[in-house]
DNA sequence: ATTCACACTGCAATCGTTTGCGGAAACGTA
DNA sequence: TACGTTTCCGCAAACGATTGCAGTGTGAAT
């Protein structure tokens, strides 16, 4: 026999060799049955068994350094301790801050995050699914979230324990905790108004997406609140949260020779292809144009000029979804709710009074 | 008894109800022996059965729609396609980039990634990995990596597949992927003094991290290879790979009455530190002093002056690294190597040639 | 005709837990 | 003393796969 290929533990033939002692090792150390160990170490079932033993088990387990293997528990117990996290894309900064109240949370009573990343794809989102459903996860979180989203529907309609996170469904019970747009639009829109600005255009996010339609509503509201009129030519649907649409939009609004002095990103990100066209036709920022974005990145506050934005708490939209999840894991029939989180307005530079005309 | 909970599956009581099949089922359908229909459904074991009843098992867990139950597998084989990924911080726009280069590699050979993040907390790391390893993880990809790091090297020494990213320790064979910073410092300096500057300061960070080394080693190098004075007043050891230490760092150099015309970096955030220090002094970058970062972070191509930086190609680091942990998972005794990979310079308006004095 | 090799498949044990069921003490009461 | 309750604990069957071993049957070689 060639020796043992290294890095190899020296296996579990040798005796009492360092193999991690499994629940009837401290059954036979304790002089008790495997069954009675696992309810002596298990809370809900140790007063089943007589405290002395129970007690005695416990120290055993203690000085073997006993850990229950959750792979064993989870296939007689098809439970896991453990939820999926499914987000669209890790490297849009929005969503690690999410994932980071999320676990906080979970990590709190023993529950752990399984992280997927889905690309915005349908596909890789129903495979991860199915592949977190057969590990047995007890719930899940979307944070990729479109109106009209059949697959989570089907699921959640299906008795799995689900919340949204950052983005909602159009019409669907599913509980779930945003970030509440219209109020975050309202007080951006107010801040616009007091500093003078009359003509204020609009630069609306994917309409397939709550955010990108609830912060588009909110506009028009505003409008109408303030008794602004109300023109199309006011607003640009871009196709993506991303600079290189908001730039487009921008320079669509120049040449199309709308006037306005103000703009309301659907997005950090479209407010910085706003920079970047205004840049272009040589315009300032906020001299000739106000803008303001939404989400308050991280770095927005180094542009120049420093972003005035709407900050969402993302990581309270983490964490609270998570307790939502929490919630609905342990009382399924609990009636479902949904949470909006308060947005404040971060004012910094990129805003000032519209120029006399 | 009241109503079942809403939201809970009929149960496995009802006969042919959605539950989803077992092998049994698929064996049982198709005539053979459990035994069988796992060998057929094996492709490494296939070719123990005859090709008439694998195509017909095959047949029946296509319609069935059988999935394997990974959790039952990996209790018995203990294995589960999958690997830790050990993370500092999501929210440092260094590492999703790594992980999703992790994924990507992986999710093409059937592994998946179990990531965690310990926030810089040892004992957070050791209890993830060790619950990772009761989960029977095949290997880890550390990118918390410290110079001196005993647990990590106890880990590795115990023969568990680990392989290090972006960060490697001090000495050790654990194979790594890193960038070239040695490499790329030399070229910033290179840049600098083509430039012609001749009075260059660095922003050391933390020097109980490799790239923190690696990358002062490198500056004093290049000063020795450029024929210029290397002087300890013109080296900053920051305690933080932080905005605020690289501010405070600068400051105190312009309190020191220390002169320099341009700043290495040790990395972005401290760059971004020191435009905040600069323009805290009144004094211009890049008129007054260069400055080059280090990683290019997102974003930075937006800041005032954009910022000239070193790129490291993260995406990449984590692809090579998953390949390196793959191929010791399937070849576990071939010699360890570690990959460095080459970094460029992203020359944008933060550096300029000095003042003429 | 006997032996042998080989291809195929079933049996049963196993991985490490949990849990319904039943038995054996121990105890209280009549 | 007899009997009903508790209390405590062990037995054994799961959960859903994998795998060493042993068997069966077939065809080829002697």
């Amino acid at each position: 026999m060639p020796p043992p290929p290294p890095g190899t533990e020296p296996g579990p033939r040798t005796a009492s060799v360092a193999r991690r002692p499994t629940l009837k090792d401290v059954a036979g150390e304790a002089g008790v049955h495997p069954a009675t160990a696992s309810r002596a170490l298990n809370p809900g079932t140790r007063h089943l068994v007589n405290d002395e033993t129970a007690q005695r088990v416990l120290q055993v387990a203690d000085t073997l350094g006993y850990q229950p293997n959750p792979i064993a528990r989870s296939l007689k117990t098809a439970r896991s301790a453990s939820i999926g996290l499914v987000i669209p894309d890790l490297t849009n900064p929005l969503f690690p801050p999410i994932v980071r109240g999320i676990e906080d949370v979970l990590g709190g009573v023993g529950y752990n995050a399984w992280i997927v990343n889905t690309d915005n794809d349908p596909a890789r989102e129903t495979a991860a699914v199915e592949s977190l459903r057969s590990r047995s996860v007890e719930g899940f979180v979307f944070a990729t979230g479109r109106l009209h989203h059949p697959f989570i529907e089907r699921l959640a309609a299906g008795g799995t324990p689900t919340v949204l996170v950052n983005r909602r469904l159009a019409v669907s019970d599913i509980p779930s905790v945003t970030g509440d747009d219209a109020g975050g639009v309202a007080i951006a829109m107010r801040h616009l108004v007091d500093l003078g600005h009359r003509r204020i255009v609009h630069l609306a996010g994917p309409q397939d997406l709550s955010t990108g339609v609830n912060r588009l509503r909110a506009f028009r509201q505003a409008l109408e609140d303030h008794g602004l009129e109300d023109s199309p030519a006011r607003l640009k649907l871009c196709s993506a949260w991303a600079e290189s649409a908001g730039a487009k939009a921008v320079t669509e609004l120049l040449d199309d020779g709308v006037e306005f002095t103000a703009v309301l990103a659907g997005n950090d990100l479209l407010a910085l292809g706003c920079y970047d066209a205004l840049a272009g036709r040589g315009l300032s920022c906020p001299g000739d144009v106000s803008v303001v974005g939404f989400n308050d990145m991280p770095f927005v506050d180094k542009l120049s000029p420093p972003l005035t934005t709407v900050r969402i708490p993302h990581y309270e939209l983490g964490a609270e979804a998570a307790h939502l999840l929490l919630e609905r894991l342990r009382a399924p029939d609990r009636t479902t709710r949904s949470i909006l989180l308060p947005l404040t307005l971060v004012d910094r530079q990129s805003t000032a009074p519209p120029r006399l005309l």
